[in-house]
RNA sequence: UGGGCGAUCGACUAAUGGUAGGUCAAGUGCCUUUGGAGCACUUUGUCCAGGUUCGAAUCCUGGUCGCCCAGCCA
């Protein structure tokens, strides 16, 4: 999918709220903790699904923070369980965050040390500090213990080391089945963190890797694999999230037993946001019972879910910037992404006119089959986008919503006797209607005021409303289609009693307008960039678009305090 | 109820012993050729109880509440 490449709208200086994390890293700078090395850090994906916003905020962290020490950042793929990860995720993230703005020092993964994993297992081993335990799955969940019992040792816990360097060495060559026997970090059954409760290190996998093939049939546990992937690409800084706070004794426990560099492990809270989800294998649930159209569904919370719905990677970044890091977990409100996002889509859409659903406008004194243009700027915010020629004739489409026979309270638009301006064109006064059988109306007549061409009337006449038209003979037809919140309640995991998250789904998330009319230069748009249909909201120009049938994707509607009004005046 | 972590407007987040500030949301007004944008103003907050101090959101003690951990997932 294509990206934004027209750039000529700066990106805003971040002002990032100040956080713990760069006070940390601050500090260890001024101590020089690490000598004179780099800031090192690395985002550590596992590709067993597509980014989502929560990645968002580690990767603007890992890379950010890595960036203003003058630091690097490695992304590495976590790529320890073959089982659950595929190439096609790999390709994505990497798109993803180079979509996101970021470019990183090496491409790594975990798999690339899968050989200095092995020895140091073998040094665990002849150290003592290592055993191959023969439970089942089920025992050793039973030797586990509780949280508030303390676990048992296994029969296994003393075995020699020649047995266990043997043993171990079989596991490596295939000679045993999967689940059969397992790798453990001899460390302490009664801890009171079960992490440090004789964790696993290795397990017998006979499955084939995405990139190792079928080299390994063992896999190394992510406590093992993390520490020491750090380690080797001397991370100084390695930030997670704060579930990962009890695994850092174990962090700290195999660099130290190894001897190798010290990277340290900081977490910092998980993004959390109102009306959606931010579960991997949740968002994967959606996609493979069909709730959405893939993982790039634009009412998907995923990066290419977002990029295809059309919002920016500045407005993305600037929003994870405003938030900044902590260690207490909350919820942030989606309307906070949401303004972030208008902000940024504000200064750079291209504007242009659309009617979503039409009704005829038809301007009795104006000659017929006459054309006029009208100059129009392309972004008001923007004067340096320029201007372009609308062309204004007798019939026009109006947006039906713009016109109502009798009008409520505050209701500033088109009704019977009342004036109001079309945009950049002239002022026009509603005499009559014309309705079809049923009663409905399907054409308005009225007359323009010749004088007020461009929008202005010389004697100075206000009018209350600006709203926004087609030339009926001159529009492309697109299809558009109007998202909506994939969730109907804030917290999407709230459900009654035996209910499902899938309860929670909003079932008005999409709605597909057939045969909206756009404007001519619409016909232009790109994939990729951002357009705001005047008085709309901001679209953009969907991939399933083809010569013959444009299709537009709401990013997000205007604000609109006409409907507020209305919902105030109703409730 | 073992261990870890945390608690500031409705939401997020500053204030690092010295005026509780900012953003979103909500509300009011101004302005406007997008009822958009912008501008101004307003409402609402330091979990509780003690203590130290001239002075406490901040330090101490004790509570309360919330989140995380018992995968051969990460």
């Amino acid at each position: 999918m294509a990206v934004h490449t027209d750039s000529h709208v700066e990106t805003p200086e971040i002002h990032s709220t100040p956080n713990f994390l760069r006070d940390m890293i601050a500090e260890d700078v001024r101590l020089k903790r690490y000598g004179n090395a780099v800031v090192q850090t690395r985002f550590p994906p596992e590709p067993n699904g597509y980014l989502h916003i929560g990645h968002a905020k580690a990767i603007c962290l890992d890379f950010g923070l890595a960036d203003e020490f003058g630091g690097k950042t490695n992304l590495r793929f976590d790529d320890t369980n073959p089982e659950k990860e595929e190439q096609e995720y790999v390709d994505s993230i990497q798109n993803d965050v180079r979509w996101l703005g970021f470019d990183w020092e090496r491409l790594c993964y975990a798999s690339d040390y899968f050989g200095q994993l092995y020895e140091w297992a073998i040094q665990l081993l002849r150290a003592g500090k290592a055993y191959v335990d023969d439970l089942s799955a089920d025992e050793i969940r039973q030797h586990r213990g509780t949280l508030t019992e303390p676990g048992r040792d296994s029969p296994y816990r003393n075995r020699a080391v020649e047995e266990n360097l043997d043993l171990f060495t079989r596991m490596k060559a295939g000679e045993f089945p999967d689940g059969s026997r397992v790798l453990r970090a001899k460390i302490d059954m009664a801890s009171p963190n079960i992490n440090m409760r004789d964790p696993i290190m290795y397990r017998i996998l006979h499955a084939e890797h995405h990139r190792t093939g079928n080299e390994w049939c063992i896999y190394p546990m992510y406590d093992y694999a993390h520490g020491q992937s750090d380690s080797i690409e001397n991370v100084t800084h390695s930030m997670c999230t704060l579930e990962f706070a009890d695994h850092r004794p174990l962090y700290r426990w195999f660099i130290e037993q190894l001897g190798i560099f010290p990277s340290q492990q900081i977490e910092f809270d998980r993004l959390n946001l109102t009306y959606t989800l931010l579960s991997k294998r949740k968002l994967l649930q959606l996609v493979q019972e069909g709730r959405v159209n893939g993982w790039d569904d634009p009412r998907m919370p995923t990066l290419s879910g977002f990029r295809r719905r059309g919002f920016t990677p500045e407005g993305i970044r600037s929003f994870v910037t405003s938030l900044g890091a902590t260690r207490t977990n909350g919820i942030i409100d989606f309307e906070m992404l949401e303004h972030l996002q208008r902000d940024d889509l504000n200064k750079r859409a291209t504007r242009g006119m659309a009617v979503l659903r039409p009704l005829k406008l038809v301007i009795d004194n104006f000659p017929e089959g006459q054309t006029e243009y009208v100059e129009v700027a392309n972004n008001p915010e923007d004067p340096a986008a320029g201007t372009r020629q609308v062309p204004f004739s007798r019939e026009l489409y109006i947006e039906r919503e713009d016109f109502r026979e009798v009008p409520p309270p505050k209701y500033y638009r088109l009704s019977p006797g009342k004036e109001v301006r079309l945009r950049n064109a002239y002022f026009v006064t509603a005499h009559s209607l014309v309705k079809d059988a049923v009663g409905s109306v399907v054409e308005v007549h009225c007359t323009y005021d010749p004088a007020s061409r461009g929008g202005n009337s010389p004697d100075g006449r206000k009018v209350k409303s600006t709203m926004h038209w087609v030339s009926a003979a001159h529009t492309i037809s697109a299809e558009v289609r109007l998202y909506d919140k994939l969730f109907s309640n804030p917290n999407p995991l709230h459900v009654p009693e035996g209910g499902s998250f899938l309860d929670n789904l909003n079932p008005n998330s999409l709605e597909v307008v057939s045969h909206a009319k756009l404007e001519l230069s619409l016909a232009e748009a790109k994939v990729g960039a951002p357009y705001q249909f005047e008085r709309v909201g901001y679209f953009c120009l969907d991939p399933d678009s083809t010569a013959e049938k444009l299709v537009f994707n709401r990013t997000l509607a205007l604000k609109d305090t006409w409907a507020r009004i209305e919902k105030k005046a109703g409730a």
